[in-house]
DNA sequence: GTGAAAGCGCTAACAC
DNA sequence: GTGTTAGCGCTTTCAC
């Protein structure tokens, strides 16, 4: 160890290493590489030297060279709520299980968080840079027709987002309308009627999940449910969550949070409020995130497979990397009942 | 925006470009850098041209001959704590951060999640791939020795961790040992006088805050806080905190939890016991994340900023990248007195 | 099985 | 101001 560090910057380049073994750089390339054929004794000359000096080649060149990178870009639209919704937890497990997956397939992951607002071309940068050879966009946020239109000129791009019918870019993620459907289900079947909805329905995922709620309200002939935009960061949602319920007051006795992390707060308001829950109101949250089976009472939600979603793009990433055309994968959302519902 | 992708493909390098423009491809890269002096009527018409094509310089082939790659790597270790420590709500906030701060100066971001037990060379490796200008590492974990090794010969890097004296590599960090004081402090002042620290402090930063709790004890008097070692990740500590519990029971009249995360796994597991909390056992966190003001009760917290934090490692790595010697950034943590201590 | 040579796409002297 | 040239470090034919 401390040998490597001694010597260290000795050999820069596979030239270097090629002068101290005795050979051309483009045998020290192919030993390395561990391909072709090369003579035993010669291979473990070079990677004896190469180990001694802690070489390494340069990625970089590599790369230009085979025009390939090994990098995979993950990239965040902050659409409709820019600050920090990096920090989603949603999003950041998501990120976590993608890293796993792509490490685990020998790929490196370049994150990228943009405000499309300020930056309309922010999917094309990315793709354009030379740095990535795909894109794994988390969220369509309010950017669903820009991908679109990259999606017809670039092939290795997987989206985790919501599906909708004929759409062109390849997206992996939960069925939300159906997830919808699921929790406006289980508020009628705790003994809602009065139904609401909380959270910002610009957000195509949410759209979709208060879609199928309101699916169900219909079937049922219950009132339409109430819209309650709020952003998603925690310290702005307090508030809007507070002023909401205030405003509807004994007109709702159930309520869909489009996130955990909404519910949690939800749940934190109406306590203060000293508003029974499940007796007075039915809470139901999305995702399952580890803070559901925390709060008190523990939630009641729509769990969606995050490791399973992380795997899913990352196979379809690799299909398409390899020229296979792809399908969209949709998985199913599974109601968890705890006890707000 | 169509006709962008209508004739995309068709300019992929400043030499295609040039011909375009009837230029010299030294004349392109010159009016795309934005540097140097180029005619005015020249740039206009080469950028109108990029823009048209929606050509973007090649970032491996400009880093590869400029010697940099406007990439910094973060590396985020699981030494003590395999499995999925990379969803830690902690390290994943920081992440988010650190994305905001590095985007903020130009750079991307490389993550790379590594095990080090099962690879001993992570960090001669990363930054040996030729892929990234420097590097920042989430959490020592139990990887300290490495990093010092690392640090005489390698500038810019900067560890996010605990500082102890005479340490070679720059670090930021919370000053755990005070925290440790802070917490324990509280404890007491609430009342408390059989103290118990929960976590693993293998991990060096967990270690400093227990050392600092233990000090406080010995200081007034009291008996050695015992320790009660657990995993991070939810799944495995829940079952390792409820043992703990059962064994020490009647034995510990005061909680001091490494983290938030174990704190509400512990105000979970206290009171499907029966125990009141603050009233049988008082309990203390770290970190302040949001879940912390959304337990119930609230949990009593040592606050460490996040914000600042990555504010720090970026700021300390772009001075080493400009060839700076940096002392490390030791930030003061501050408590949070909410209902549990 | 190995060497020689030609670039990958870009930038930075150095001329003019 | 702009063109020319020589690489950055690597991979990969094509010879032998």
């Amino acid at each position: 160890m401390s040998e490597d560090r001694a010597t260290r910057g000795s050999v820069r380049t596979i030239t270097d290493l090629a002068r101290l073994a005795g050979v051309s750089p483009g045998t020290v390339s192919r030993a390395l590489a561990g391909k072709s054929l090369v003579n035993t004794k010669t291979r473990e000359k070079i990677e004896a030297i190469a180990r001694e000096h802690g070489f390494r080649p340069n990625q970089m060149a590599s790369g230009l060279r085979r025009q390939k990178t090994g990098v995979i870009g993950v990239v965040i639209p902050l659409g409709h709520d820019t600050r920090q919704q990096i920090s989603d937890t949603f999003f950041m497990t998501l990120l976590g299980f993608l890293a796993d997956e792509l490490t685990l397939e020998g790929y490196d992951l370049m994150l990228r968080r943009v405000v499309p607002k300020d930056d309309a071309d922010w999917l094309d940068r990315f793709i354009g840079s030379g740095m990535i050879d795909g894109v794994i966009v988390i969220g369509q946020s309010d950017q669903f027709d820009r991908i679109e239109d990259v999606a017809d000129g670039y092939g290795p791009m997987v989206v985790w987002g919501n599906h909708a019918e004929g759409q062109r870019h390849c997206v992996v993620g939960t069925d939300n309308r159906l997830g919808g459907r699921l929790a406006a289900e289980r508020l009628i079947a705790a003994g809602a009627r009065r139904l609401a909805f909380l959270g910002d329905t610009t957000a195509i995922e949410f759209a979709a999940r208060f879609a199928g709620a309101q699916d169900v309200a219909q079937r049922m002939g219950l009132a339409p449910i109430i819209e309650l935009p709020t952003h998603l960061s925690p310290e702005r949602a307090s508030d809007e969550i507070a002023r909401h319920l205030d405003a509807v007051k004994g007109r709702v006795d159930g309520i869909f949070a489009a996130t955990d992390t909404l519910a949690a707060l939800c749940l934190t308001a109406l306590r203060t409020r000293g508003v029974a829950v499940p007796d007075d109101i039915r809470l139901i949250g999305f995702d399952d995130l580890p803070i559901a089976s925390h709060t008190v009472p523990p939630l009641t939600t729509v769990k969606q497979d995050i490791a399973a979603g992380a795997r899913g793009l990352v196979d379809l990433l690799l299909r398409r990397l390899a020229g296979e055309q792809t399908e969209s994968l949709v998985l199913p959302p599974q109601l968890v009942v705890r006890q707000t519902a």
